[in-house]
RNA sequence: GCGGGAGUAGCUCAGUUGGUAGAGCAUUAGCCUUCCAAGCUAAGGGUCGCGGAUUCGAGUUCCGUCUCCCGCUCCA
């Protein structure tokens, strides 16, 4: 399905605009731009291409043919992630003076995931039906078999006492009947070699299990099964060098426990008073079993969270509190308002009791950016369960102390780094004077979030204008993230800018050594206006800086 | 993991019944000077995903394998 619709740029008040604000003269030609709209998977597909072939996002290790569901940022993927971590940074620690941030390692203590519940709940013998597709976890199959087993005793028990009614001896009946025995020892045997296969993590002895007791799947009854591999979703390595001497760790499968670990730290030494919050950006790693589309669900991943320590009971006002100032924050960057979707969570996780999800519509289908969570005390409980040291709050005013509540703010970098792309990824048709029509692909990143900032142009390479253009570069480069390009006509350098999502392009033109005044092209309505140099850097300051950005929220 | 599709130059692809690897765009250099891509000239770039088999000879046939995409499954 192919849409097409036409937008035509209300361009005269935008001249108007510009030149009420600063006083320029408008030299640009009033063009039609029509967005040209096509099929999500059409958009998928040509927006994986275009982040690989200009520098935003390449497949990792791909002349050794690539590794599954890692990627790499480019050139110009590493300067818009970089913007986004800044965003976000400054959102949360700059911005608020009871927020401070951390960075913490990526190896922890293995005692802390058990004490998570990552070990528990990440690990799992699982087996496939290979006629039915199902999977099963292989330990839930054998229990459950060995359940028939206890189900046949009940039923001999039950006949025994509707038989001998008030003269049945249960003990006496289970210790004796041949059948019971029977079962009861097959019930022994298999429950024996379960456990031993499971604490020794003995895949090969589960499968033996699941074969000797000829389990079937409840499904199909087929009895045509894989191997049983354990799925765990952490990555396991050992610390130490040799192999005897080391023990196993894990990298973390996420970032917010190094936030609690350090809970007391930061506290003590900073003198936090609560309500406060711990923010940090950093590096989780998840071993998926299926990792797919593209960016969004990668093995190596980066998040962004923030913690913040509350007093029990007014975690749902600030539950309400950081839901609004987080939709706050992906709104401020200007996407279209219908990509976003909220959703509160009816079905809570054991630790929560509100979540709370930010989601986007990506070209396959609406999926979640981020998750606000009111985390209770879980958390720190277990940790001082877990760690014996006291994780308490001592409020000098009421006297009290308890364990802090903890709201979570949890969003995905590399999800917001693919939401911000396919916004910005536009293909359009634009009709030129003579009425022919023309192409472009132009990425409408966010200005303040664009790696490059502006482009310098000379017109031609020659007359003294690539001088005049990099005696103007090196003084904007201290504030911008600038490129120098001479190549090809001045339509196809504009074209190339537009490719990689350059906000602005100053061109340099044989009036300039004249007048000192450029030519300033705006990307997303390709208007053109001319301007001093003088006033380059506060123009281009007012467009492009992240303080604009952080105004819509605060 | 299962099923389906794909893999030839940076990109998009062509490549006949098996006979020494091609185009357009892009890139680089030079010419031309032009405010919205595709002017002229030249050059560079591929052991056809990888490995094996058949054959005098394999991009092409067969087997295996890896990677990517779609669906199912799994997961938060």
């Amino acid at each position: 399905m192919i849409l097409k619709r036409f937008d035509i740029f209300t361009l005269p008040l935008i001249i108007l605009f510009d030149i009420i604000t600063f006083s320029t003269i408008f030299v640009g030609i009033i063009k039609k731009i029509k967005i040209i709209y096509m099929a999500q998977d059409d958009l998928f597909k040509k927006l994986i291409a275009h982040t690989k072939e200009y520098g935003y996002i390449f497949p990792s290790s791909e002349i050794y043919d690539g590794l599954s569901a890692v990627y790499d940022y480019g050139q110009y993927g590493v300067e818009l992630k970089n913007n986004i971590k800044q965003f976000w940074w400054e959102a949360m620690v700059k911005m608020h003076e009871n927020i401070v941030g951390i960075d913490s390692a990526i190896f922890m203590h293995p005692d802390i995931w058990k004490a998570s519940g990552h070990v528990g709940a990440f690990n799992d013998p699982l087996i496939d039906n290979k006629d039915s597709k199902k999977r099963y976890r292989a330990d839930d199959l054998i229990e459950e078999h060995i359940a028939k087993y206890q189900a046949k005793i009940d039923k001999d028990v039950e006949k025994g006492q509707n038989k001998f009614g008030d003269a049945f001896n249960k003990e006496q009946f289970l210790a004796t009947n041949q059948n019971v025995l029977r079962n009861q020892e097959k019930i022994n045997e298999i429950s024996g070699r379960l456990t031993k296969a499971l604490t020794t993590d003995d895949l090969a002895e589960l499968k033996q299990i699941i074969v000797d007791c000829e389990i079937a799947d409840p499904i199909s009854g087929s009895k045509n099964w894989t191997d049983v591999r354990q799925f765990n979703l952490m990555f396991e390595t050992q610390l130490g060098s040799t192999a005897d001497g080391a023990s196993k760790i894990y990298l973390r499968p996420e970032t917010a426990q190094g936030i609690f670990v350090n809970y007391l730290n930061v506290q003590k030494s900073g003198r936090m008073k609560i309500p406060f919050g711990i923010a940090q950006i950093g590096k989780a790693f998840r071993n998926e079993i299926v990792a797919r589309q593209f960016i969004f669900r990668m093995r190596e991943f980066e998040q962004m969270e923030m913690q913040f320590f509350v007093k029990p009971g007014t975690e749902l006002e600030w539950f309400e509190h950081w839901k609004n100032l987080r939709i706050k924050w992906h709104k401020a960057m200007g996407l279209p308002e219908e990509k976003y979707r909220f959703h509160k969570h009816d079905k809570l996780a054991h630790y929560a009791n509100a979540a709370f999800d930010i989601e986007f519509e990506f070209p396959f289908g609406f999926k979640e950016l981020e998750g606000i969570h009111s985390r209770t005390d879980f958390d720190l409980k277990q940790h001082q369960e877990f760690s014996g040291k006291k994780l308490q709050f001592f409020d000098p005013e009421s006297g009290e102390s308890f364990i802090p509540y903890v709201v979570e703010t949890s969003v995905g970098l590399d999800r917001t780094f693919l939401s911000i792309l396919s916004g910005a990824y536009c293909e359009e048709e634009i009709k030129k004077e003579n009425g022919e029509s023309d192409t472009r692909v132009v990425l409408r990143i966010p200005p303040a979030l664009a790696p490059i900032k502006l482009a310098v142009l000379p017109l031609i390479k020659k007359d003294g204008l690539p001088e005049k253009a990099r005696e103007i570069i090196d003084e904007l480069k201290f504030d911008f993230t600038c490129q120098y390009d001479e190549k090809d006509s001045i339509g196809r350098r504009y074209r190339r800018q537009d490719a990689i999502g350059t906000p602005y392009c100053i061109t340099i033109d044989h009036d300039t050594l004249k007048d000192n005044m450029v030519t300033i092209r705006d990307r997303d309505t390709m208007v053109q206006e001319r301007v001093k140099i003088s006033d380059l850097t506060k123009i281009l300051e007012e467009k492009v800086s992240m303080r604009k950005l952080l105004k819509k929220i605060f």
